[in-house]
DNA sequence: TCATTGTTACGATTGTTTTCGTAAGCAATA
DNA sequence: TATTGCTTACGAAAACAATCGTAACAATGA
């Protein structure tokens, strides 16, 4: 699962994807109730995206029991980097460190955060 | 164009918005020529692509002579702010300094880069 | 004048994403 | 046993995105 696939999720799987990674396992019903606390689609909306997902190789599934259990076969970590370099290079001009500046200015942060951002920071100046 | 505009363009939209952004006004040859570079797609579509555009508002055009020019209606920064507010909320839980972080760790930064983006967070722990 | 070239308009096709309806199976239980 | 409820499978529709072919028209120059 931590190897990088290839693949860029849809909007609708990336909901998905983010209960995964959240829950770690998840039935379709398990899924449903989360999703549709802000989001209304049928619990069959839901089966179907994921089975689409499993061919898509997304997400794998224990189907030993009547109820399939699925989990995220591609990480939260890695879709991540993925989005941010389409991002960086679709928006910013590839240029990350407009983006960095970007979100920095535009977003509330706390002291600890500040602070914890300045600790890597130092950490990158020092090569 | 500095208006807000609730509109998300697709990945085609945002390959043409950046030819405009880039060249302030164009005409739909201008534009094709550019796009032609890396990507190969006939005229006529690149001119479908900015007349729906001009019907959704992403652009705006002059169409007193016969070869129309066009504008990007939406401004960049916006746009970037509006395509990084999903992405922290669909991939960073919310949270723009994970973001950052990811940006920071993951990416190559020179040492200038480094010293705009100290002066930056300096400003904001000032606050 | 007539052919060529470059332009817009627009319908149609194709592909993908999202959604749902319906069927079928299984298990619990009245 | 028969009913109810929860499950998967799957086809199909709806919405949207991207692509192209063709027609119509104007301007240019042979």
């Amino acid at each position: 699962m931590t190897t990088a696939k290839n693949i860029k999720p849809t909007d609708s799987e990336i909901e998905i994807l983010r209960v995964l990674w959240d829950k770690e396992k998840a039935t379709v019903r398990e899924v449903h109730e989360v999703l549709s606390a802000h989001k209304d689609a049928g619990y069959t909306t839901t089966l179907k995206l994921l089975q689409i997902m499993f061919e898509k190789g997304l997400v794998t599934r224990d189907d030993s029991s009547k109820t399939h259990i699925y989990r995220a076969n591609v990480s939260k970590e890695i879709t991540q980097k993925q989005f941010m370099g389409k991002m960086i290079h679709s928006l910013f001009s590839g240029s990350s460190t407009q983006l960095v500046m970007q979100a920095l200015g535009n977003h509330q942060h706390s002291k600890e955060e500040l602070e914890e951002i300045q600790q890597l920071l130092n950490n990158l100046k020092k090569k």
